[in-house]
DNA sequence: CATGAATGAGTCTTCATTCAT
DNA sequence: GATGAATGAAGACTCATTCAT
């Protein structure tokens, strides 16, 4: 009974040493990218960072492109997982609470792994399968879309669509701005940062509004 | 002192030649990023371009980051300009007209050589002599926040460094997404996209303003 | 050796399954070999073609050279199945029907296979074992000399071992030619072709005598 | 006056530079594919045994096929002059005379560099570019049917391109075996090899005609 | 025996830069 | 100064072969 079934245990052995040396690849994608640079990130220096040989980089992945490409999904992934989970939690939450967590949210994500976060918007060159890249701000134009959808009676706008693209837009930069290229002005007040934004987007959202409390709390 | 009067002109027609040589160099290089990509813009292919042999190149420019440095600093001087002479015009205008047409420069801008701008933001490798693509960047920021200062009594703000941020952030990003990655809400309509964008940095700037009727033209 | 029963049907069960192994992988590598060339046959491609793992290809072939020398091999063996039949068959007939009868054989021959006896042809290097490709070309040289010896009375040659040898080429060249690379002039006709042919060699083997009625058929 | 055209001499000293480093690359990709074979045969190992560096190879052949295809049609210029020499002098002799010549010329061309001949026949893939190998038999083919035409009252034969065709396959696959893989009959005895060849051609091309006399010197 | 993940030497090719002319 | 031939380090990618499971 022990020998019962040998044939599955090996196959998953062996994926699981597969799934391993992928994560090992993209790791040291990762690492060799945020240090090096795109430029300098070759295939045969990750695959050595790695710990494996170019041989089986090129197991897994059909070329340099597919890999990062490859890493940009991962790292897009986790960053989505931030993001579903706050606008879950913010559903049901009224207009300007649900902006600031948004905005929280969105800094959250970009410091999950700023560095990173920095190569891929700079250098990171568009193309083919990169274009999965965008997938992600795409994904955070829907979850945002659809919440101000559920949110009409409380905000005055006549294009949602154009709405949401400016709200999304406004808020990734700024929020790239202010975590990845740390500008004097706003310099690491966090909260602070997130107010403005806050701000930025119901004054937008709902004009005309006397400015709410939370934005006047030290009046 | 006999040869100096000689000299003067035959050196100044050199120097022409020289600076049509850098021109010419300048132009292939801007031509080269938008066909082939930063990867395949070769220095040998930028010369080749140009009509002008690798060595005349590099008599030039000290290497290929000084080149592409070069290029973005003229292109920025171009900016530059634009920018700078729509907030002279604007200078002594309301808020809301004001703003409208720094954001109308703010997309005039990014319609220079779309394509160009395109590449600098997303394939150059910001290292070294490149640090002056920012300049353009700081130098907005300081144009912008001498403008709310001098109408300081029609903004509501209460760190002006940071609002100037945020706004100047805003736009470019907005514009940028606009003018360069033509979304699909949004797409084509420039003066609707101004006019959100407008709505966008007075909601901000002058918080509990009824709408003004610029936005309103339709009710 | 009460396990001695037992062990030969075994045996002789995995051998069959060895041999069938073996066959899939020589029909996988001719296949490969056709359709990507010699240089893109790699023994992964070629494992995988045959729906086998690597490891197993080199179970039974020590390295690459092997696997293809064993794919001849068997090539070779098939032809030379069809031309020792021919022979045979002719060995009674007179010179002209038999020398007729074998450029047919020839012309069969190659037409077993000739996308795979082009890549043999061209593109395989004669090293090593493969000397044994040469070793096809030398049996048909001694039946056909063997053949020619027997009716030594009817030709008029004064070396049999040279008039064999360019017989033998002769044929093989001309027949691989109107196979493999078919020629404007020839191309399709067979049996036109075989005439030519047949009349050169009848030229040769037997000089002075007038065309014989078979090539003045059309008269 | 000494000065009068200095870019002339300039330009035509890098054409040599240039045309002495081709042939440089073309001598070394000649030895290295004779002494290595062509799988081994890599632009590296050709460039340095060249004495060139890689970079140079690259200069002046876009890729290694093309290096190949023009060490390939070096060779067969080399050998059409020889061919057509060998024609231009033969246009007004007597059939037989002339063909003996014709194959003597055949052996001389493959005695040109026997040792390439050989690689050229076995190794080198026939694709893309590479069609041109067969732009000698092309050639060939032409001036024997040239010569044919203008000697048709000499000759008995249906079709001309038919009988073209089989007499230069036949030539080129015999002399091609003779010289190069030196068959134990025919060995060596150039003289008698050209006769043999040449009464199969002449068996061919005027059958019924007593063996002539040249055939028969040693009876 | 079978499997297929792993290896790493070796291939082709590009490109920034130098330097003799 | 201009030219463009030459350089060679470095990068992307392949493949025959091995070996732990």
């Amino acid at each position: 009974m022990a020998r019962a079934i040998p044939t599955i245990p090996r196959k998953s052995a062996s994926q699981k040493r597969s799934k391993a040396t992928v994560e090992t690849l993209l790791d040291a994608t990762a690492r060799v990218l945020v240090r090096q640079g795109y430029d300098r990130a070759s295939t045969n220096r990750i695959a050595e960072t790695a710990g494996v040989s170019v041989g089986s980089l090129y197991q897994y992945f059909p070329n340099k492109e597919a890999l990062v490409a490859a890493l940009v999904a991962r790292h897009n992934r986790e960053l989505l997982e931030l993001v579903r989970h706050a606008v879950k939690k913010v559903a049901s939450l009224d207009l300007a609470t649900a902006m600031r967590e948004l905005v929280r949210a969105a800094v959250d994500a970009h410091l999950v792994d700023p560095a990173l976060h920095r190569i891929f918007a700079e250098q990171v060159p568009r193309m083919g399968q990169l274009a999965k890249i965008e997938s992600l701000q795409q994904e955070a134009f829907l979850l945002m879309r659809s919440y101000l959808e559920e949110h009409g009676d409380e905000i005055s706008v006549r294009d949602l669509d154009a709405a949401t693209k400016i709200c999304v837009t406004a808020v990734e930069a700024l929020t790239h701005e202010f975590v990845i290229n740390k500008p004097d002005a706003l310099a690491g007040d966090r909260d602070r940062f997130i107010d403005e934004v806050t701000r930025l987007l119901m004054g937008y959202l709902m004009p005309g509004r006397v400015p709410d409390e939370q934005n006047r709390r030290r009046t």
